[in-house]
RNA sequence: GCGCCUGUAGCUCAGCGGAUAGAGCAGCUGCCUUCUAAGCAGCCGGCCGCAGGUUCGAUCCCUGCCAGGCGCGCCA
């Protein structure tokens, strides 16, 4: 079923096309070719319903008043079936207004649909990828993982409402210095739990969880552990904290809502001789050149504003030429997008990625990158201090246990993901106003309160809510919660297509309010029966479209709070 | 120096090129014998960083400045 809005705004371009071309035809406007027609909702509902732009736009071609080619228009204009009058107004806008009968049949459409309600098929036949979170198995994720994480998953969720075929992915770096410098750590920790005094890797990763993972190894350790030669025992502790914090980082995702239909090891690219191959094709596309011993992708050619280094002197594989074997895998598989979600410290890193990979021969517009920016953790307005090789850090799965995944994942989809983010922990937990996830989900409490009330007469079924009489419902109010409903499958469909979830966020707290507000003012389980039957209709209505708005949060809709 | 992100109310931030720029918090004033007060109503609060340009129309697009953040390794 197409969503009634979109519907009604399909309608009125063709009619408005036809109503152009009626009047080019009786030579009352000049033969000048429209564009995509404009239709939108305006802000203020004494201007229509919907409202459109068109003879402001084709004022100068037509060498008219913009006033002049509207009236034009709407001489031509036959309104059918959803339009109930329409006026010219303003500088020369064109405003429609709709029937309450449209807005019942919103109402329906929304009670029929179920949780369907608000899919569209905006992105039918796509298949997306989304790869996010993607943290070094160095350690425990942190809060900006946890922000990637929330708007990944979210994404995800509302690129496949809105018809893609979406696959979540994750990339394990474990591959390279890093994950050979957790090994020395890890062993370095190990030797000193048994009394040697050590020298720790200066670069060694501080953090109090190195030791815990030391403790664990040791409990378990192989018998012959302390005779082998160091080497040997680092690249044995190496191996078992990473699978120790791979482990963590997979349970900790999952209870934070987040399962991927994929973890791709970096390592398969190297073993498999996949990064040797890239090296080569790109050596022989003519885009190699040696310099100071090392081997360089000439990026510049691309649009890079310099040249990266793809082998080291050494001949080891440098981070970007295994990325870009990575991506042209992902791209290989055969998705129409690959939208990679990556932190605020990698953010330079997206022209070079891209020069990449039209260096590697592949379309660069089918990678989009999304910054999941820095988050300033707060508690009480003073910041928390944040870092990781000094071991202290406040973790994902700390920020969980303190504020729950529902506040979390709300808060962080408050804001549009480059925005710098300050996160007040004191506030996400607190059960009050100052907390906006609340205000949603109570909104959604509430209406399931009445629902219980309501239950005893027999009206709360969704089939006996769909046959509500009509002309009941006309209350300001009540015309303005069922065009917020109206509204859903589009700001879904923008979310999806902007890959901006916090959109919904924004458009859920808007919602929220004004159901609230009518809650508060009018009282739905009235005397009359049969405007009782159409009030619960209404805000069942409003009920499920929140319901359906959190789900593409990954937030919970309680029944009671 | 170069690149990316961000400058909107006291604070945190929304705002698809449209008509009178919004919300929450903070401050002030009211509303619980009625479906949940985690709520509602009202007041206060704005050179939309600055200057040009494009446009019938700019907070939004372009250019240049200014300010803040981040990145700029043969680490990842």
């Amino acid at each position: 079923m197409e969503p009634l809005l979109l519907e009604s705004k399909a309608l009125l371009r063709k009619e408005l096309r036809e109503a152009v071309a009626r009047a080019q035809e009786a030579g009352r406007l000049p033969r000048l070719f429209v564009e995509e027609i404009e239709i939108e909702t305006p802000k203020d509902r004494a201007h229509g319903d919907l409202a459109t732009n068109l003879a402001l736009v084709l004022a100068k071609a037509a060498k008219m008043p913009p006033r002049k080619v509207a009236e034009i228009i709407v001489a031509e204009l036959t309104p059918t079936e959803p339009i109930l009058r329409v006026e010219t107004a303003g500088p020369g806008f064109i405003n429609f207004f709709f029937p309450p009968s449209w807005r019942e049949e919103a109402i329906r459409r929304a009670i029929a649909q179920g949780a369907d309600y608000g899919r569209t098929a905006v992105l039918a036949g796509q298949r997306i990828q989304v790869e996010f979170v993607s943290a070094n198995p160095v350690g425990p994720l942190n809060v900006v993982n946890a922000r990637a994480g929330a708007l990944g998953d979210s994404l995800a969720r509302i690129l496949a409402f809105a018809g893609a075929v979406v696959e979540r992915e994750y990339y394990i770096n474990d591959h390279g210095v890093q994950v050979s410098l957790l090994g020395r750590s890890v062993e370095a920790r190990c030797r000193e739990l048994r009394g040697e005094t050590v020298v720790f890797p200066p670069e060694g990763y501080q953090g109090a969880y190195v030791y815990d993972l030391a403790r664990e190894f040791l409990a378990e350790a192989p018998a012959d552990f302390w005779t082998r030669p160091e080497e040997e025992r680092v690249e044995i502790c190496r191996e078992f904290a990473l699978a120790r914090i791979l482990a963590r980082q997979r349970a900790d995702l999952e209870s934070y809502g987040i399962r991927y239909d994929r973890w791709f090891s970096e390592r398969d690219l190297h073993r498999s001789g996949e990064v040797q191959r890239v090296f080569q094709s790109l050596a022989a596309a003519g885009h190699v050149y040696e310099e100071d011993g090392a081997k360089w992708l000439r990026t510049t050619s691309f649009g890079d504003d310099k040249n990266r280094v793809l082998l080291t002197a050494d001949g080891r594989p440098t981070y970007l030429l295994a990325d870009i074997a990575y991506h042209l895998d992902k791209l290989a598989r055969g998705y129409d997008r690959i939208i990679d979600i990556w932190g605020p410290d990698h953010h330079g890193h997206v022209i070079r990625m891209k020069a990449a990979l039209a260096a590697a021969g592949a379309d660069p517009g089918r990678l989009e990158v999304l910054i999941a920016q820095q988050v300033n953790l707060l508690r009480e307005g003073r910041p928390v201090k944040m870092s990781k090789r000094a071991g202290e850090f406040v973790t994902l799965r700390e920020l969980v246990d303190e504020v729950g995944n529902d506040a979390a994942r709300f808060y962080f989809l408050l804001r549009s993901a480059e925005s710098h983010l300050d996160f007040d922990l004191s506030l996400a937990v607190a059960c009050s106003n100052e907390n906006p996830v609340y205000y949603v989900q109570y909104a959604h409490a509430r209406v399931a309160s009445i629902m219980r009330q309501a239950a005893a007469e027999g009206m709360t079924e969704d089939a006996t809510l769909l046959r509500f009489p009509a002309g009941k419902l006309g209350l300001p109010e009540e015309m303005d919660l069922a065009d917020r409903v109206a509204a859903f499958p589009e700001v879904a469909a923008m979310a999806a297509l902007w890959r901006e979830p916090h959109r919904l966020t924004g458009y859920l707290m808007d919602l929220a309010g004004a159901f609230h507000a009518y809650y508060n003012q009018h009282r739905v389980l009235t005397e009359d029966r049969t405007l009782a039957h159409a009030r619960l209709a209404l805000v069942r209505a409003v009920q499920i479209t929140i319901a359906n708005g959190l789900n593409l949060l990954g937030v919970s809709a309680p029944e009671r709070m």
